[in-house]
DNA sequence: GTGTGTACTTAGTAAATAACTT
DNA sequence: AAGTTATTTACTAAGTACACAC
């Protein structure tokens, strides 16, 4: 049944608004129903059991009032609230009595001592009366039990809360446990299992062990830098050579002199002033066009723009702006270029070969690579996502004299465009970079890089995974630290803590701050008070934009100190707006990782529990003996958990409702067979209505007007299979000189369809259905078996669409999941590399092709 | 510490292609 | 052959992380 069933922590989203109803009763799929009751009253009322900290009313009696909004957050408070800082420490957890934490505004200094302090009812400073009473020597505390967790997945979940005391307080600072006892054969980089066995399967990049006689191989050969890794070379100097031929310019403007309306009347534009009016007018009908604040954005530049060049009559209101002859000329231009002919796209395609010859390549240490954006961005309305406040700026066109090149000093610096000089040549080594420019809307720098199969990107990124496997054996004692942490004296500590169960378990991004002038969107660091709600007893709901705006919302099970945590992080902002981990930096955060495993930072966490996550379903998931249609289905299930949990989303297709519908109308068709035959069951042994009434039952979902239509549509296609039979007959027969047939006999064989029309009606009306010759009840069970099975096969591949119509899977197979992963996968169960990697990602995980079948992550 | 800037990874979507229908 | 739809690649925005200046 549903999944969400098992699956506690990364509980699917709802889908919104975007449920599809498919209405079919049966089939409907639970995706996980939104349960969001009014948390925060709820936290209100178990108050009581908890700590003080409210009385400590005085502490909110402060001027809290932070930054209203999300950008500048954390100073303000963090300025006027410093004075308590210290005493977090004093806060502390409750524990069945309800202890108190509190925190005093008062003085006492160094939060360190308040270590394990707090059982000191005593007031403190100002005598917030909290009710410290009793405090438990606080230490002990159970809950840290569970600490292991096995996250993320499903099943373990359930099942973790009590779990066994372990009463393992361990403090874990950094360097943990070592328990790696993990199988990871080779920690260390990666070099180790590789060696022999390499994918197969492969064509194009085979190499094979014979000579390779094209220089092409041996050229390969020697980028295959993979296989003769020097562990620790200084890996701040990036190259020893670089040569490169420089950016690629977007052609100038050629004004194409259509004319936008403006009150209704054409008008004329400069070229400067039409190319921007083109951008907008190519544009129209888009989201973006329809967006208020692209709108303004863009008419603020573009009437500006107008303005310096004098556009008469001046154009001083959108609403009077008419683009739509520029939309349409753009539309043509769409059309013209589908009906290009042959020579023609094949002469465009040779040009943008000839492009990425000359700038598509380089030469790093003499060795020929990749480029990956050559071509300077060129310039239109910034497109920026989500709410971002600039969206639909003009984004100038780069010039040049903006462009800084950086390759080695014995390289011929490339020429730039005639009339123009670069705006400075670099020669350092320790960057990856060709080229860098800065934007003008955002400024921001642009960097022009190698491309992602490129040996500094290869070498990089397998170093990322090696990151995330020393993870894997270390995760056991980093998670019994923070789990340990939860219940620190020091708020610091303990919103850390939570932090890094949240990144854990929920694989959030760390959550940097942000800027006024960007889209508000939040990560783990910087959540607030309004995107996550508590539940009785120990549910979380989180809902916020991540990154791009994409929304974030899932409903989790949480930890029971995780809880009491959030709880009380919620309460200590005085309103919205403010952030949950008040005192916590991703900064701050990341230096702690850093300790606890060098080289780890909070993005490391999606990565390994990315990579761990899908080598465990996929282990669990693959068929041995399947087909390898039915492996491919295994993989991709696999993957898609892993899109689901790191948050993968994409917008839904456009036709996606009707090619539901479609899927919806096979089933239809589908029951309305079994419709029939257990009529026809019926028929042949009418005794059988009572002794099998569920013959009788009428199919879910199977309306007597869908029949209608259906009888009626299967007739229509009846009859031009008779006819086109009949064309086609008649074609052969002149061929062959043969007498053809006459309209007649095609008209008789169409009535004879009408016939059967009739005859279907009336079957339906009285229930009787002979069916098809030498039709018997026994025969007749036995199609009706088959039917199910395709009912449900049907029905699973609908689930499966519908599920995937807004998960994005190509994100984390390029970026999360250990390609190592799949090129074992492929070996050990004889799947074709080119079925999971398209040419570009084979290209790009060259370098992990070289493992055993049973390598593990 | 905070604030700012840089460099590089990660992300969704638009455009281009390939695969499949009609 | 043309029209769809599905898949792949190109594009560039939006993150993370860290260094450096004050």
């Amino acid at each position: 049944m549903s999944d969400s069933e098992d699956m506690p922590l990364a509980i699917r989203k709802k889908n919104a608004n975007n449920s599809s109803d498919h209405s079919d009763s049966d089939s409907d799929v639970p995706l996980g129903k939104r349960k969001r009751s009014a948390a925060r009253q709820v936290i209100k009322d178990d108050d009581e059991d908890d700590e003080s900290i409210q009385n400590s009313g005085s502490d909110s009696d402060k001027p809290l009032v932070k930054r209203t909004r999300p950008a500048v957050r954390r100073k303000t408070y963090q300025e006027d609230d410093d004075s308590d800082d210290d005493d977090d420490g004093d806060y502390n957890s409750n524990h069945k009595n309800g202890s108190a934490s509190k925190k005093s505004k008062d003085s006492n200094s160094s939060d360190s001592d308040v270590a394990l302090a707090k059982r000191k009812p005593t007031t403190n400073g100002n005598g917030d009366a909290k009710r410290t009473k009793s405090a438990p020597k606080y230490k002990e505390e159970s809950s840290d039990s569970d600490s292991e967790m096995p996250l993320a997945k499903k099943a373990s979940a359930k099942k973790e809360a009590p779990a066994k005391k372990a009463a393992a307080k361990v403090k874990v600072e950094s360097g943990s446990s070592k328990t790696s006892k993990s199988t990871s054969k080779s920690t260390s980089n990666g070099k180790t299992a590789t060696s022999k066995s390499r994918v197969k399967s492969e064509p194009e990049s085979d190499t094979k062990p014979k000579k390779p006689k094209k220089e092409e191989e041996e050229e390969e050969d020697l980028n295959a830098w993979w296989l003769n890794q020097n562990e620790n070379e200084d890996d701040s100097v990036k190259w020893t050579s670089l040569h490169h031929n420089g950016v690629f310019f977007p052609p100038e403007y050629i004004p194409h002199g259509v004319k936008m309306k403006y009150e209704g009347k054409a008008i004329t534009l400069a070229p400067e002033v039409e190319e921007v009016a083109s951008f907008f007018g190519a544009m129209l009908h888009t989201e973006h066009a329809e967006n208020p604040t692209f709108r303004e954005n863009f008419f603020k530049d573009f009437s500006k723009l107008a303005k310096r060049h004098k556009t008469v009559p001046e154009i001083k209101s959108f609403s009077k702006c008419d683009f739509t002859p520029m939309y349409e000329y753009f539309q043509a231009e769409r059309e013209m270029k589908k009906s290009m002919t042959k020579e023609q796209k094949q002469s465009l395609k040779e040009e943008k070969l000839a492009l990425e010859e000359q700038y598509g390549i380089c030469y790093l240490d003499g060795r020929k690579e990749k480029v990956g954006n050559f071509r300077i961005e060129p310039p239109g309305l910034f497109r920026g996502r989500g709410k971002h406040p600039k969206t639909g700026c003009l984004k100038l066109r780069v010039q040049p004299e903006q462009v800084t090149l950086n390759l080695s000093k014995d390289a011929p610096v490339p020429k730039a465009p005639a009339g123009h000089k670069w705006a400075k040549i670099v020669h350092d080594d320790t960057k990856t970079w060709l080229a860098t420019w800065k934007e003008n809307v955002n400024d921001s720098t642009k960097y022009v890089f190698l491309a992602a199969g490129s040996s500094l990107k290869g070498q990089s990124d397998m170093k990322k995974f090696e990151v995330a496997r020393r993870l894997k054996g270390e995760i056991e004692g980093i998670r019994r630290g923070y789990m340990a942490d939860l219940k620190d004296k020091k708020m610091f500590i303990r919103q850390r803590a939570t932090a890094m169960y949240l990144i854990d378990r929920l694989a959030l991004r760390a959550g940097n701050e942000k800027g006024e002038d960007e889209a508000d969107t939040v990560g783990c660091c910087s959540l607030r008070y309004e995107h996550v709600t508590l539940e009785k007893p120990d549910i979380m709901h989180l809902d916020f934009l991540g990154k791009d705006s994409i929304r974030f919302q899932k409903d989790m099970k949480v930890d029971e100190q995780v809880f009491k945590n959030i709880r009380l992080f919620k309460r200590e902002p005085a309103q919205e707006g403010d952030e949950l981990f008040d005192r916590l930096k991703t900064s701050e955060l990341n230096k702690h990782l850093q300790n606890l495993m060098p080289g780890l930072t909070a993005k490391v966490f999606r990565t390994y529990n990315a990579s761990f996550t899908f080598q465990d379903q996929l282990q669990k998931l693959t068929p041995a003996d399947g087909t390898v249609a039915e492996k491919l289905l295994a993989y991709n299930r696999a993957n898609r958990e892993v899109a689901i949990l790191c948050n993968h989303q994409r917008a839904v297709s456009k036709g996606h409702a009707g090619q539901m519908e479609k899927i919806q109308d096979k089933i239809r068709a589908l029951k309305y067979q079994k419709y029939k035959l257990k009529r026809t069951i019926l028929t042949l042994e009418p005794k059988l209505k009572k002794k099998r009434p569920e013959f009788l039952e009428p199919e879910s979902d199977l309306e007597d007007s869908w029949m209608d239509e259906y009888e009626v549509q299967l007739m229509a296609k009846e009859k031009e299979k008779v006819t086109l039979k009949w064309e086609k007959e008649n074609q052969r027969r002149k061929e062959n000189k043969e007498k053809p047939q006459t309209e007649k006999e095609l008209k008789d064989m169409l009535k004879e369809v009408d016939a059967r029309a009739k005859e279907l009606a009336k079957e339906r009306k009285s229930g009787n259905v002979p069916g098809a010759r030498g039709a018997t009840v026994e025969k007749c069970e036995a199609q009706l078996l088959k039917l199910d099975e395709r009912i449900a096969a049907t029905r699973t591949a609908m689930t499966d669409k519908d599920e995937n119509k807004q998960t994005a899977l190509g994100t984390s197979k390029i970026n999360y999941i250990d390609p190592r992963i799949s090129t074992a996968w492929c070996q050990k169960y004889d799947v074709p590399l080119e079925k999971i990697f398209t040419k570009i990602l084979r290209d790009k995980f060259k370098w992990a092709m070289t493992v055993d079948p049973d390598w593990e992550f």
